[in-house]
DNA sequence: GTCTATACAAAGATAGAC
DNA sequence: GTCTATCTTTGTATAGAC
């Protein structure tokens, strides 16, 4: 199929950005990792680097966004409990060298990165967006609500650095046990 | 003086780290930035980019760990208040495209990391350490401090990346405001 | 639409003069 | 201890055949 290898640029492109970042996704890596040609990859992106890396981070957030849509809402500690569940697999992978494809570009701000901060902005008020009318729902106040949900993304993107940097779960763990019972 | 090169050398691997991560800080805008010429930097720091930069994440840790050391300790309520004051110029820097030197060496593993990894661990613990035996000394259990120590660092964290892309501080007030009252 | 080959720039690293 | 000059590698990007 003519998208298969598109699809699997930008998957890789998604893989790269967790592990190396931004200025570390290279080329040379997205190709080997995704079979393609040297030359195929402007023909897909012709917007290069930029383009490619834009392309993976909405990919990402995208994926998270549905991930979200599907967490219970009846009250604001279910909810809370059930999303710390439900990340905590996608966190033991940044613990094992992985990250967050949305953060990773909003690193490296040299020259063009304007357009994918906005595009790592839309990714972020998304997350909060769904999970403040969550917690709205849940009966909390439009203000708690969006605070709560801040709180939660902000707590997964530590975790995401500390784990990384630990190897283990730990600081996520301690992180939610700690966090937790704000949610009554 | 002799070490007044070196320093400067350090202070801008910091800030390059801070605003371009590991792979994106090249000796070109190091030496550009401390007035240095090409080879005095393996004089330096023969270990090349990577002593560099555990240098900068070394320096960059102290200066935090000093800052935490002098919070206040009565009550787990004013620490974790006074914590979030205190590092609220940071995160504003942020805001402005900065971020933090040892989370940025923690991404790029590719190779030599290792050593790096390391010593943003060794960072990042001794934070905790230091916070955490301020919340035993405020009342809390041995395991409740290390939780709730983790819990700031974490934010902490977070707060780092959600505020370099909205621009803005309303992601890290959110999620102090959602946080706090957990402290009681 | 996918490939090979290559141009061009930038990075890390080293050698050797001063 | 600091400088200039240079080597090697890697990366982005383009041209053109198939």
């Amino acid at each position: 199929m003519a998208t298969g290898v598109r699809d699997r640029m930008i998957e890789s492109a998604v893989e790269l950005l967790q592990r190396r970042g931004l200025a570390g996704m290279s080329f040379t890596e997205v190709l080997a990792a995704s079979g393609g040609a040297r030359g195929a990859i402007y023909h897909h992106f012709p917007g290069g680097k930029e383009q490619l890396a834009r392309a993976a981070a909405d990919r990402n957030a995208r994926m998270v966004l549905d991930h979200l849509s599907r967490l219970p809402e009846d009250t604001a500690h279910t909810l809370a409990s059930a999303f710390f569940d439900s990340v905590r697999p996608v966190v033991a992978a940044s613990a094992q060298g992985g990250g967050c494809a949305v953060a990773a570009v909003t690193v490296d701000s040299g020259g063009s990165a304007g357009t994918l901060l906005a595009t790592a902005a839309s990714a972020f008020d998304s997350w909060i967006d769904q999970l403040s009318g969550k917690f709205s729902n849940a009966g909390l106040s439009r203000d708690e609500a969006r605070n709560a949900a801040t709180l939660l993304i902000t707590v997964l993107q530590g975790a995401h650095v500390l784990c990384r940097t630990a190897q283990t779960l730990e600081p996520f763990d301690r992180a939610v046990a700690a966090c937790l019972p704000t949610f009554g």
